[in-house]
RNA sequence: GUCAGGGUAGCUCAACGGCGGAGCAGGGCUUUCAUAAGGCCAAGGUUGUGGGUUCGAGUCCCACCCCUGACACCA
């Protein structure tokens, strides 16, 4: 049985989970169970970010302990698996006692190659805000709140990763694996920056400042800068030191990642993996974001879109299907409410429902005896076409297009009812083609929609050497 | 500002330099197995703008306009 890991980049848990986690974890999720309905023995991680300043400033803000504030967001993140139907096997937290040490062998792994060392770290400061500024933060190097006050620079001493003794290593890995980042515009985009020069980041804050995070081995002044412990995860889930086998089994894997990760994931991560000895992960693919109305979600502006509302009022299919059918994969796509009800009456209600409802009203009535049937060549190629358009697709991460091979599936069975009008002659080979073709959708659709695929199978029932079929209920109810 | 990618039907997107396509939405016809569903047909375009190269340009070149992303510590 081939092994196959893959795993969501963490969400931070600073925050109710959005649709564009959603989004991550619904790809991670249809890659999960197409491997494992292809035979594949799966580990699918996801989990929660829980270190770092934002966590722990917020917890203050709101006077709490900030492990009680982790674990508040981090039960909404696992509200996500009943909501989206998710069939993760690892939930890992970043404040696990495992994975806190974990990230401390780790770290050693760095030390011991070398890679770690001291140097002066200059922050600059807001005295206004009273806040570390980061430069991404200022505008014409000022900060946007406070433009009439000068920054302060202040040098403290933090720990390094020796990035730069990596440019050379990560340019030679990124040349021998042409497939390593999805989609090739970001793989170019990381290629151009790790080429133009890398500089050495910080991996550690000082624990007077910032106590939440995981205590660095040997120097108990300081924490883990959040990014450092985080990467981790994606060893520690597998019991990495500890569980050599499991470690060897399922890694290297095959990351999930927004756009907004591509450095740390493909970059960083890969030369931190490079210094502690470790293999390279195998794939990162690199999704876009959700934009609502073209504009960016945000909680201030009050457009950000909740999944569970929208579970709670289409159901879990439905949104799987809109995240998979018209988000594209790699680009950033627009929601709106509008398109998404016109997505799922046209091919939910109209398509495949329908087409389960009609061709399950037509064989109800029939005992199919298989010795005595054969699939007509025209269906059994349609059939082929649409599993091996989909199969190479998901290769790809084209989620969109694998759906559109089975949509076309179901277009053909439409198409084929129509011309042969069953409900007429009432011709048994016929109406056991369209079994199969509904039996066939049902497989394909599966990783999308585990649910649906469920329902419709339910309906198609196999006895020895028989097949009989039952009515099949409404899947997807046309909505106004 | 620099670099990269893009601008094609109302919407989402296709089109090795060779007759500009598909799905959805809207329109017409039609079927009754099915969820007011299905099928068929037609319509829908000065391919961002202006030049150039070419027998021929959505595609190549130049200029301009507009959009998106990256430009490091945003966890």
């Amino acid at each position: 049985m081939k092994k196959f890991y893959i795993t969501t980049s963490l969400p931070y848990v600073n925050a109710p989970p959005h649709i564009g986690f959603a989004l991550e974890i619904v790809q991670a999720d249809i890659l999960a169970r197409h491997r494992r309905l292809a035979g594949d023995e799966v580990v699918f991680n996801t989990g929660t970010d829980e270190h770092g300043l934002k966590v722990y400033r917020q917890a203050l803000a709101e006077k709490k302990d900030p492990q009680a504030y982790a674990d508040e967001y981090a039960k909404k993140f696992e509200l996500l698996k009943d909501a989206l139907n998710l069939s993760y096997t690892d939930f890992i937290r970043t404040t696990d006692p495992r994975h806190m040490r974990a990230a401390q062998e780790f770290w050693r792994r760095c030390e011991k190659s070398g890679d770690i060392e001291k140097k002066a770290y200059k922050i600059k400061y807001c005295v206004g805000c009273e806040l570390e500024k980061t430069d991404s933060e200022l505008t014409d190097g000022r900060c946007p709140v406070h433009p009439n006050l000068a920054l302060e620079t202040i040098e403290e001493e933090n720990y390094f990763f020796k990035f730069s003794k990596y440019q050379k290593k990560l340019l030679d890995f990124y040349d021998g694996h042409p497939d390593f980042v999805v989609p090739d515009f970001r793989f170019n985009e990381i290629r151009k920056f790790v080429a133009g020069g890398v500089n050495d980041f910080s991996i550690s804050r000082l624990k007077e400042k910032m106590p939440w995070g995981v205590p660095v081995p040997g120097d108990d002044s300081h924490v883990m800068y959040v990014w450092f412990d985080a990467l981790v995860n994606y060893i520690s889930t597998l019991g990495w030191p500890e569980d050599e086998k499991k470690f060897r089994d399922f890694w290297p894997g095959v990351q999930v990642a927004g756009k907004d990760n591509l450095r740390q994931q493909t970059a960083m991560w890969q030369a931190m993996l490079m210094s502690a000895g470790l293999p390279n992960s195998r794939q990162v693919f690199i999704h876009g974001f959700v934009n609502v109305a073209g504009g960016k979600m945000s909680k201030s502006v009050g457009n950000v879109v909740d999944p569970l509302e929208l579970v709670r009022a289409y159901g879990t299919d439905a949104v799987r299907f809109w995240l998979a059918r018209e988000v594209n994969p790699f680009e950033d796509s627009d929601f709106t409410l509008e398109r998404f009800k016109e997505s799922y009456n046209a091919n939910l209600a109209n398509g495949l429902g329908n087409f389960a409802s009609r061709v399950t009203a037509l064989a109800a009535d029939t005992e199919f005896v298989l010795s005595k049937l054969a699939v007509s060549k025209e269906v059994e190629q349609a059939i082929a076409d649409s599993r091996e358009a989909c199969r190479r697709k998901l290769a790809g991460f084209a989620f969109n297009e694998a759906i559109t091979a089975v949509l076309e599936l179901i277009r053909f069975g439409d198409a084929y009812v129509n011309e042969k009008k069953p409900w007429e002659t009432k011709d048994a080979a016929v109406i056991y083609d369209l079994t199969v073709i509904l039996d066939n959708v049902a497989a394909l659709i599966a990783p999308f929609l585990p649910k649906t695929a469920e329902a419709i199978t339910k309906c198609i029932r196999h006895t020895d050497g028989k097949v009989s079929v039952d009515r099949c209920p409404t899947l997807f109810p046309r909505i106004a």
